[in-house]
DNA sequence: CAACAAATTGGAATGGTTCTAAGGTGCAAG
DNA sequence: CTTGCACCTTAGAACCATTCCAATTTGTTG
């Protein structure tokens, strides 16, 4: 019931909330990014969302992950040039661009980091977000 | 001399230092890139630099952008989707993108508000570079 | 000034995403 | 029910930013 509940059908009860239906191909590329919780392409989804849904379309694999970004239930997230990234993580986090291996981590935050990063914006300036992105490299031992 | 300056001629200096060449259109980009401190698409600078340079080519206008960004004059940043934005700010500083009117401010950061950021990095992660954006809206009066 | 490397050019090609028009799906009112 | 209608999905075309390519042009060095 809690806002931040990720049950498999916080998703029936989200599209409700904005009057949007429940679908297969929507449950299913939910589902997929729930399972394995990396930061897949539009792409790398409809790949895995196809064993389940053999019919389903590249744009529809758009037009659902829009319709989760929307519904707060994923993040897109863009890094560099190039595929925009989803993200079903939905804690405060900022994330590690691996440049040795493409990979990307999450990076949880300490509560109020936010908070504080955000004292540094000059009056007049009111931020709705903050996403915080690093680049290096992290031990592969991980 | 230091490495902070963006005399007109740091850049004949950088290009030197990488065994690159000084050419009129690196020149002009670069210019045309201290002359207007804002964060213009590559289609931008292509507008800007034709006053000056009518026969350049979008081409080159990429290939340009691409050796400032080598040589540390100029940094290249990626807001969601889109045109990817070049700044030739090189002090550290984070973006504010305004959403309403679509601009990017530079915020500058104070002393040591990366180092204390890259502290919530858990071991094992080593960061190179953080960035720090902002979305929200800005007051008009400024 | 010849020869060679570096840089520029226009146009074609690419990759990710969005658009469009046509067809399905399922609830709702008669 | 069954008809209407809004919502969804689909395939493919279109789009846009960027990169690639092959052919010059420019500059430097021997």
């Amino acid at each position: 019931m809690s806002t931040l509940t990720s049950t498999p059908d916080a998703l029936a009860q989200r599209l409700a909330d904005s009057g949007l239906r429940s679908t297969p191909q929507r449950e299913v590329i939910y589902d997929v990014l729930l399972k394995k919780r990396d930061h897949p392409t539009a792409d790398e989804v409809f790949a895995r969302v196809k064993s389940e849904l053999p019919t389903i379309s590249l744009a529809t694999v758009y037009n659902c992950l829009e319709t989760l970004v929307q519904c707060n239930l994923v993040r897109a997230v863009n890094f560099e040039r190039g595929p925009t990234l989803y993200c079903p993580n939905l804690r405060p986090h900022a994330h590690f661009h691996d440049e040795q291996t493409g990979a990307t981590h999450d990076i949880d935050l300490p509560e109020g980091l936010l908070a504080q990063v955000t004292t540094i914006l000059p009056q007049g300036y009111d931020a709705k977000s903050v996403e915080i992105i690093f680049r290096g490299k992290a031990q592969s031992a991980r």
